[in-house]
DNA sequence: CATGAATGAGCATTCATTCAT
DNA sequence: GATGAATGAATGCTCATTCAT
């Protein structure tokens, strides 16, 4: 009745299929996406697939742990070496941006699958997001204590600043067609928040006349 | 075999439609929204969606439409009596909240239906983001042009990050169900962003210095 | 891209699909059905069927209604001009017996259904049952009342040997191609039932050896 | 990769496998059962079981075999120490209950298995139910031979209404998590039926007069 | 002898859209 | 203008069986 052809290369067949599900994930979207199509580029019959995932969205999840895996694990090097608050800012925002940049259609996976209508607190990819978002938000509480950042800096809204605003950016560049390069662009949006976000010593002479400007407000709030 | 429904004046059965059609658009989301449920919650049958609608997607399309028609005449208003750069970028901020806050799971439907995989580009709903984003976008050009924002802040880029990131915090905020008060937030996120964004004038050390005199005689004018 | 073809015929339509449903049930069983097969016979697609009934167990549940209620409405006007027990049990077995040798195979379905291995309880076939067994019951009940059977008479245990007994008979009967005819066979169940269900009125020799039998038995175990 | 198992004999292997298949046959029912889940309880693989059985079916046959061997050389031995036709009866009675009581979910298998849709006469399942119910047949004839039972009795008839019977109150009684006790109800049904089958040398009223007498004078012997 | 990867037909169900009435 | 029955392809997923190793 049948010819079964290959045999015995299970990690081959998985990674074939994985490819092939980021494929057409990043083609359709999730829910687009169809277990025929991802069978059909991965080479093989859509109950193979279910040999090795137990469901389309198992597959999806295990996309999403392979790429954060390696992410986290390639962040955690180059954040090490980084003691300075602002160097480490620009070192993380840097890194997001070639992500998005590299590859933008994961990028808009990984968003619309948290903004989906499935439950996402809870889900796989929330605790990936979580850890990552984790190198943000300790630099910037240890920026807090060392007192280089604001002690009234509210972290949160600072992260969601940054993540928010990187991924806009980028698809509104990228969707244009327009070039970014990330450590330019990095530097950009440091410079745009710094200031914002940076504790006023009183060598500084930035955080002095925000200083004053604040006084003056507050007496004179025309 | 019945005597036929009362017939109702068209404009009044495409509102009944539209209405259904948030209704289920936002429960479901656009993928997973069925015509058929729209239909039921219109009081009407499928086949009388396609006389006022040509598909499922035109009825989604109107629905940005007069969401978003209604949106800038509202901010038109408040926008023109508002001439300072600061306070200009805090409404514009806060009722970008406000939106947000009030009807999330339409802002969701937004968010997602533009990453979505249907081109964006040239598509309605990027016409009316466009016209929309342009308030912010002249406040920013205007407040250069006047000196009161840095001469070579980019204007794209500050954009995004206003956008990218109140959309990323709201979503965070009501998605762990926490309260969020527009205004409070637009106040926040103002002061995190604008001492980065503002012209130096400020920065000239004996425009300081007199300036802290001023104060200084203000507030204890011994 | 299509042709609709006939039109306008919702109830003959559904009766179409239903004669088909219970064809297809009754060669394969209610697991072995396929929807597809039902549509074949039907003369229409898989879709339509949805569009009258919401899922295969509704269709099955609809044959089990429309059979018990032309069945029981049948039986009722029967059984209320039969007063005497003996008489309305020859009646009751007759009547059930003609069911299952008129269409076994629905005999066959309604058993299989009922043990099968979705829960019985609460389902639609265990009330249309239960109503359907209320005629034993009764006539059970009236006859201990009126002193025509054993007051210790065991209602339910006699209602299993009844139904169980036919069922088990028929089928073997059946599946043997041998002949059945109802009243004949119902005489003859009585008769085997009827001296150890009626009560021992002291006219009754029959009934007196019974007593007889039980009082040496108790008296004298060997 | 691995070093293959310590191999198993094959009889143990065998044997391991009915259990497993035995355990998901009764959870799930035979249509519901998948190779895959007798594999794993098993602690094989799925292609291991065809080096056993050829088939599926082939499994649940064996359970059956092995079930009703079992079951009559047990019953063999408790049935060759009884003569009289009544305590036979009650014997078969008690004991066909007990199984269904101990096993219903095997019961209801057999059951389900014998009524379904796979031709059951010729099949193995078929030959072992008509050795089982050669006891309850032989104790009808002898019987009737005997002069114990009617000589009109119709043996069959007795024997569907006896199997039958105990099946579908069995079935009644433990879905609805009522308590049942073999030799009790064995003994109601045996009462139930006994007069209607019994030969009726008891009728006679010269015996019946002479055994009351004697009855009267032992109970009162004045 | 045992393995286990691969098969591929099969499943119930959904749904945007059409069009004769 | 409105209807609503019909479509039919598509969906994710299951599973008994095979056979190269």
């Amino acid at each position: 009745m049948s010819a079964t052809l290959p045999r015995r290369r299970k990690p081959v067949r998985r990674d074939e299929i994985l490819a092939a599900a980021r494929e057409v994930f990043l083609e359709r979207s999730f829910e687009n996406a169809s277990v025929a199509e991802i069978a059909a580029r991965a080479g093989c019959v859509e109950g193979t697939i279910y040999t090795y995932f137990r469901s389309k969205r198992e597959l999806l999840d295990s996309l999403f742990v392979t790429f954060y895996d390696r992410l986290i694990e390639d962040i955690e090097a180059g954040f090490a070496a980084i003691v300075d608050t602002r160097a480490r800012l620009h070192y993380l925002i840097a890194r997001h941006l070639q992500i998005a940049i590299d590859d933008p259609a994961f990028t808009r996976l990984i968003v619309s699958e948290s903004r989906g209508h499935q439950p996402y607190f809870g889900s796989q990819l929330h605790a990936l997001n979580q850890r990552y978002g984790q190198f943000l938000i300790r630099t910037l509480r240890d920026g807090i204590q060392r007192g280089e950042l604001r002690g009234d800096l509210e972290v949160a809204l600072a992260r969601d600043l940054v993540f928010g605003g990187i991924e806009h950016h980028v698809w509104n560049r990228l969707a244009r067609r327009r070039q970014l390069v990330a450590t330019h662009t990095a530097t950009a949006i440091v410079e745009l928040l710094w200031s914002g976000w940076a504790a006023q010593g009183a060598d500084d002479l930035r955080g002095l006349a925000q200083r004053v400007q604040r006084l003056e407000r507050r007496i004179d709030p025309r």
